[in-house]
RNA sequence: GCCUCCAUAGCUCAGCUGGAUAGAGCACCGGUUUUCUAAACCGUAGGUCACAGGUUCGAAUCCUGUUGGGGGUACCA
């Protein structure tokens, strides 16, 4: 639409003698109920032009249709100047871009953008609030690819605790062996099982002590079951081999356990980091900000920086005693993403009850002088809820991500079995579709809403398959795929001398044009959300084209008939794409 | 207390840097299949965009305040 702006800045000068900048001339699509495609909003330029809005659109109007060859008319609403395009703009748009072989070409930008997300605690299985972590993790990875970056995909794996070392005491008191094997569990529901058992049990001490005298936060600390975590979290820190060997062994479940879920889920990563080698980072980046001057010593030994000056507090970045806090963990953790891969922006998928701590090490880089710090990035998400609150691991308040994924694929069974369209599928077939619908719903789901919305689940609602969802965009794709093969289509351009578009084959047009800039656009905002919306106006838009349009498969007209088929075929190729940087795949048939 | 995010139809959500009469889906009601997949299409109904001010030719959108909700403000991670 360039040409527009052009000509619209073109015609102010000529008719009012006004140099004036592009941004005032305010361009929009025009709305159904008025004639025209293009509009352009004169309010702004009616401090140049010194006439009344309607009078100012006239004239420019006037002048684009005598002056632009491919504005053929127009008409004023109020301040709205719509202006009529050429039947043949749109034609050459159609075969000049959503044609080109190169139409979802990527062009690479040759920059690194690391993205690191999932970022699981080994000590419990994940949960829904972790779906929806991996998914806009790998999604945001599939759009920066997807928008030209060269993308690391980082887990950091939160390994190390006193919260594992709750669960490895609780199955050493309580587990009698109890293995992935043995019990039939899988590795990381099992450790999750005693972590639930060491709360249990932990909160019968602390009312046995607040019993005999003890006020709560005393019996806290006082039980002698998170006195034993602390014992052993120490020795596993002095490398106490049976400590270490325990941990390792559920470790290794709880990673068997993950690699399951994640294969489920579609999402993987380039590099893992693990926290226990990560946890004694820091120090030096410590030492540094002494030496610059950015952090100040107390008497005590240990290390802060002040950051009321930005509006924020005093925080803490060393304890007395020598030992890091998380902040430090993390301020010699981005040193070594860093130093490993040199990346120009690095993106953190972390909830938002984070944004604080963020805040904090982004300013905390920058006041060192990093000169990648102004690369990084927290892409912060909106807590997963329940109608009854909060998902809580310890009290077993949590929608299981194993579980939701397998219901939703026994959802999608039921439903397509409803329909008997796959009869004649093969049982791996059908299986795979299953699982494509019953996760494409799961992931539209979580995705199409905002990043940083919060997202109410009700496990007693279902995921819908109709409407806003991941199955109808797929349902659009299987459609056209099966169009496609029953008219034997093959590729090649139309010939368009005696073609007119309908108006939604146009509307379609448009639509389809935006994908590209949809891209970009989702990207600089990191959000899948967009693309999701967009798809599903594409869907929409096409189920449209298709009722109302006759049977393309029975046209006589050749070019007619090939035209409709393109329109098709890109669609689909569209749609596509854009589920793949949803992380949903599409089947052929559904 | 302070910081921060959120509030749009009964429910779940769109609404881009301010632009025309605020849009979808679900649910509800009604219609469409001798034509390429009805997980579809078409229609009816449903709104004081939390509230009150302000800026502007124009505000769901920007500013201020109020209310309600989430999160944070630890020598936890």
């Amino acid at each position: 639409m360039n040409f527009i702006v052009a000509g619209a800045i073109e015609a102010v000068k000529e008719l009012y003698g006004q140099e004036i900048a592009e941004n005032v001339i305010n361009i929009q699509e025009t709305r159904k109920e008025f004639e025209g495609q293009v509009t352009i909003v004169v309010f702004p330029i009616v401090r140049f032009s010194k006439k009344s809005p309607e009078e100012t659109a006239n004239d420019i109007g006037a002048f684009l249709q005598q002056n632009v060859a491919e504005v053929e008319g127009f008409n004023v609403v109020k301040g709205f100047l719509n202006l009529s395009i050429a039947e043949s703009y749109w034609i050459d748009l159609f075969n000049n871009t959503l044609l080109r072989p190169d139409f979802l070409a990527v062009k690479t930008r040759g920059e690194k953008v690391m993205v690191e997300y999932s970022s699981p605690n080994t000590n419990k299985p994940l949960h829904l609030g972790h779906v929806r972590n991996n998914l806009l993790g790998y999604s945001v990875s599939e759009l920066l690819k997807a928008d030209g970056y060269d993308v690391i995909k980082v887990n950091l794996v939160n390994d190390r605790g006193i919260h594992i070392c709750k669960s490895m005491l609780a199955w050493q008191n309580w587990g009698n062996g109890e293995t992935p094997e043995s019990s039939g569990l899988k590795g990381d529901h099992l450790v999750g099982k005693y972590y639930v058992v060491f709360d249990k049990e932990y909160k019968k001490e602390i009312e046995t002590l607040v019993a005999e005298g003890q006020t709560e936060d005393e019996a806290k600390k006082n039980a002698p079951l998170i006195k034993a975590a602390q014992q052993m979290l120490l020795q596993w820190e002095q490398g106490d081999a049976a400590v270490v060997g325990l941990w390792e062994k559920m470790n290794g479940w709880v990673y068997a356990g993950f690699d399951v879920t994640y294969k489920k889920l579609g999402v993987d990563f380039d590099k893992y980091y693990y926290e226990s080698n990560t946890y004694l980072l820091g120090k030096d980046t410590v030492e540094e900000g002494l030496a610059k001057g950015v952090f100040f010593k107390k008497e005590d030994g240990s290390v802060w920086i002040d950051l009321t000056a930005d509006g924020l507090d005093q925080k803490l970045v060393l304890r007395a005693d020598g030992t890091s806090v998380y902040i430090t963990q993390d301020l010699g953790t981005a040193q070594m993403k860093y130093d490993d891969f040199g990346m120009d922006k690095s993106i953190y998928v972390v909830g938002n009850e984070q944004d604080y701590h963020f805040k904090v090490l982004f300013l905390i880089l920058e006041k060192l002088g990093k000169s990648w710090a102004k690369g990084l990035y927290h892409l912060s998400y909106g807590m997963v809820d329940l109608p009854s609150g909060k998902m809580k691991s310890r009290e077993g308040t949590v929608v299981d991500a194993d579980d939701l994924v397998n219901e939703m694929v026994e959802t999608a069974k039921q439903k397509t079995e409803e329909l008997g369209k796959t009869n004649d599928f093969s049982e791996v077939d059908k299986e795979d579709l299953y699982t494509t619908i019953g996760l494409g719903a799961l992931k539209y789901f979580l995705l199409k809403v905002e990043p940083k919305k919060r997202l109410l689940f009700d496990p007693a609602e279902s995921i819908d398959f109709q409407g806003n969802t991941g199955p109808f965009i797929q349902y659009t794709h299987a459609r056209i795929k099966s169009l496609l093969s029953r008219a034997n289509y093959q590729f090649a351009v139309a010939d368009y001398n005696h073609i007119k578009l309908t108006p939604t084959e146009l509307e379609m047009v448009m639509l389809l044009t935006k994908y590209p800039n949809e891209i970009s656009e989702a990207a600089k905002a990191y959000s899948p959300a967009f693309i999701a919306n967009y798809l599903y106006e594409v869907a929409k838009l096409f189920n449209k084209f298709y009722h109302e349009t006759p049977p393309i498969i029975k046209e006589e007209d050749a070019a007619l008939k090939l035209h409709r088929l393109n329109i098709c075929k890109i669609a689909a190729d569209v749609i596509k794409s854009g589920m793949g940087i949803l992380g949903i795949k599409v089947p052929e048939r559904m």
